[in-house]
DNA sequence: ACCGTTCTAGAATATTCGAAC
DNA sequence: TGTTCGAATATTCTAGAACGG
């Protein structure tokens, strides 16, 4: 199994501060799902208020989901349709499979158009 | 009286409730600029979760913001950086200037009109 | 004299010019903020222009600005959004902490290791 | 078909970083 | 360690796309 050769190094930074972040913030803003699959966000407005400008330059839920999309989370819809958590899950974003964060990758952006480019073609 | 040919009938459902919401709103989450010429939405929070359910089938500013552009408001950059407020603006959408509303019209949705579309027919 | 375990040979030399290029500047130039906690630039033309030759070896912003973010500093994003004013801080560089100085450090380059690394040898 | 709601992505700018020298 | 330049990442505002009424 598991990714040898992946060191902590490799995990990108948003995806290491999201870690971070559920691990010490506040239960009552958010944290993870029971099964440890997904992140749930028990609290929105605060998670935009407080937490997001302590781990990010910026203090809005939008600018939050822009980067996880980024990153290819997806949200969950909620069962309770009311319900104002928001819950966004990556496959290999899991409480106890840290090893699987180098995994995560950040979508290339707008791609490369240089003709000779190796990387890009 | 009344822009000739203008009807309220040719206000979108949209434009004329953000325009009955300023006018009865708390003053304390959302108005006119001093000049008439601005929507500020002084608590966005509040907004969101007390303003959108009576207005709209929602409770999220995310929505009211994807409206709004798509009736070709603009965002206008508050010129204190951490003002919570946020400001929004339509050359035709103008406290005194009723008559003007149903010059403001929703974006063409980008719909596929190629005869033998197979995807959108 | 001189702080026991923290002399000013600790202090690197990048951190050392900024300290007492805050302390000598013209005040129109770059200071710190009210509380002592950022450093300010009210001047970046004349910054880079006429105080850059002086304490490095070259005259442009940028390169200062890199060597900020090498050593960990951060830019705080001025609450004029318009202002011309450039303002960075770091939480152990303070007015009247000296002594807290020897505690920045720059970043490891961040040196391939690899012992077959053909780039880095 | 049009409009509204939701989730995701594009685009422009701002900020930080990698790497060669 | 410092300087330079190009690239990657972050933040903001707007738009695309799928779906439902």
């Amino acid at each position: 199994m598991a990714a040898e050769g992946a060191t902590d190094d490799e995990v990108s930074g948003f995806v290491r501060s999201v870690y971070t972040l559920l691990r010490v913030c506040d239960a009552e803003i958010a944290g993870w799902s029971h099964d440890g699959l997904q992140v749930v966000i028990f609290d929105p407005a605060r998670f935009a208020s407080e937490l997001c400008p302590k781990f990010f330059r910026h203090r809005t839920f939008q600018s939050f989901t822009r980067l996880l999309n980024m990153y290819q989370f997806h949200r969950v819809p909620s069962a309770q349709r009311d319900s104002k958590h928001v819950v966004f899950a990556h496959p290999n974003f899991q409480r106890t499979r840290e090893d699987l964060l180098p995994l995560i990758q950040r979508k290339s952006s707008s791609a490369c158009r240089a003709p000779d480019c190796g990387v890009c073609q």
